[in-house]
DNA sequence: TAAGCGTGGAG
DNA sequence: TCTCCAAGCTT
């Protein structure tokens, strides 16, 4: 037997129990996903791919658990392991990833797949520090990877984390000031024996139970511990920095449509914004400055027709999009842009907004096609 | 340290 | 409709 993590230097019995009735609950009421290797297999000797952890935790970041499901599966049947992603295009990594979201993940997780397959003979890092030198990981993803993965002793703190141990111990500190002292207060809870269950079972708690908004403190396996519940106010907590509000952007989408239904394509720059993925021709919109809104500024002359306008919502500002389309009968393909078939505008590397505005112009167009 | 970076679901 | 925010990282 592992010798009990209460053993260990300044670690309290009480702090012990706290992990042990944690993850006592963890094996009753966990939730099983498509990358967790469930706690009874768990402690049957069954071990996670780190590869299928590296992954998951990529997607997951700012990203809930549905959406990521059916990316999660698709990516794991085009490319099983490390080393058929880091063969794989970068351009079929960001056509995969569409739709997903923070497209700086896509690009960083290549790199990181090249990294891990060229210099590393296709092993992930198994400590902390290993693998943070990775592209696309910081701190939390490290530390997640090398308790899930490699059963390391490491402090996994997520927003969920946040969450649970802010009112576990009713901290009213602001984010993201608290952090530090939440991380200590951590340290000193993550046991010795199955630090992964331990990570796993506080975002589960997070997620199911200590939820943002009415939390289910019933159902808590730490309520007799809880000091936001004694305070009489844990769905105040934790307790968070100001809001900005969101600037208004505006610019305008040009559809082109040729006679076999091909749309005109272009690819937008590797940084920044949508960095990486495929549009259709815009003004310049970004996060700073308008665009022409007009069919004055559109890209070349045609008998450009306006279609409507689609609204999204970015991290940092909302976009109006105003959409304009043309049938090209004769058109010289301009530099840098392509045609794609209309079987085809389904599996291109398009961001939602764009998306939305070809079906804006196009109803139908980015759904698959037989 | 703060800003930039997507999207969709819940309440 | 609107606000919040979800397994954060990079610069």
């Amino acid at each position: 037997m592992a010798p009990s993590s209460a053993a260990r230097k300044g670690v309290s019995k009480h702090q012990d129990d706290l992990a042990g009735r944690l993850l006592a609950w963890y094996d009753a009421h966990h939730r099983e996903l498509p990358w967790r290797i469930g706690p009874a297999e768990l402690a049957a000797g069954a071990m996670p791919d780190p590869y299928h952890v590296w992954l998951s935790e990529i997607m997951l970041q700012q990203t809930t658990v549905e959406a990521v499901k059916p990316y999660f599966r698709k990516f794991l049947e085009k490319w099983p392991t490390v080393a058929d992603l880091a063969a794989a295009d970068a351009d079929d990594v960001m056509k995969a990833w569409a739709g997903l979201g923070y497209y700086s993940r896509a690009r960083n997780l290549k790199k990181c797949a090249d990294f891990v397959a060229s210099e590393l003979e296709g092993a992930f890092p198994g400590s902390e520090d290993g693998l943070r030198e990775l592209p696309g990981v910081g701190a939390y993803t490290a530390a997640a990877i090398a308790a899930i993965a490699f059963g390391r002793r490491a402090s996994v703190m997520d927003g969920n984390v946040e969450r649970v141990m802010s009112r576990l111990f009713e901290i009213r500190t602001p984010l993201p000031s608290a952090k530090p002292e939440i991380r200590a207060l951590l340290d000193g809870l993550v046991p010795e024996d199955r630090p992964g269950d331990f990570a796993q079972a506080m975002m589960d708690l997070g997620a199911t139970v200590c939820t943002p908004k009415r939390p289910r403190c019933m159902l808590c396996p730490l309520r007799e511990d809880c000091r936001a519940i004694v305070a009489g106010d844990p769905e105040l907590l934790p307790v968070k920095g100001k809001k900005i509000e969101k600037p208004q952007r505006r610019g305008a989408a040009y559809v082109a449509v040729r006679k076999d239904g091909a749309i005109l394509l272009r690819k937008r720059p590797d940084e920044g914004l949508l960095g990486g993925m495929s549009e259709v021709p815009t003004t310049g919109w970004t996060a700073r400055v308008d665009g022409d809104t007009g069919v004055e500024a559109a890209p070349f002359a045609a008998d450009w027709r306006h279609r409507g306008s689609v609204a999204h919502v970015f991290t940092h500002f909302t976009l109006e999009l105003t959409v304009y389309r043309a049938d090209i009968g004769s058109l010289a393909t301009p530099a840098g842009h392509w045609w794609s078939p209309i079987s085809a505008v389904h599996d291109e590397a398009l961001p939602t907004v764009m998306k939305k505005a070809i079906e804006s112009a196009i109803p139908g167009a980015t759904k698959r096609r037989h």
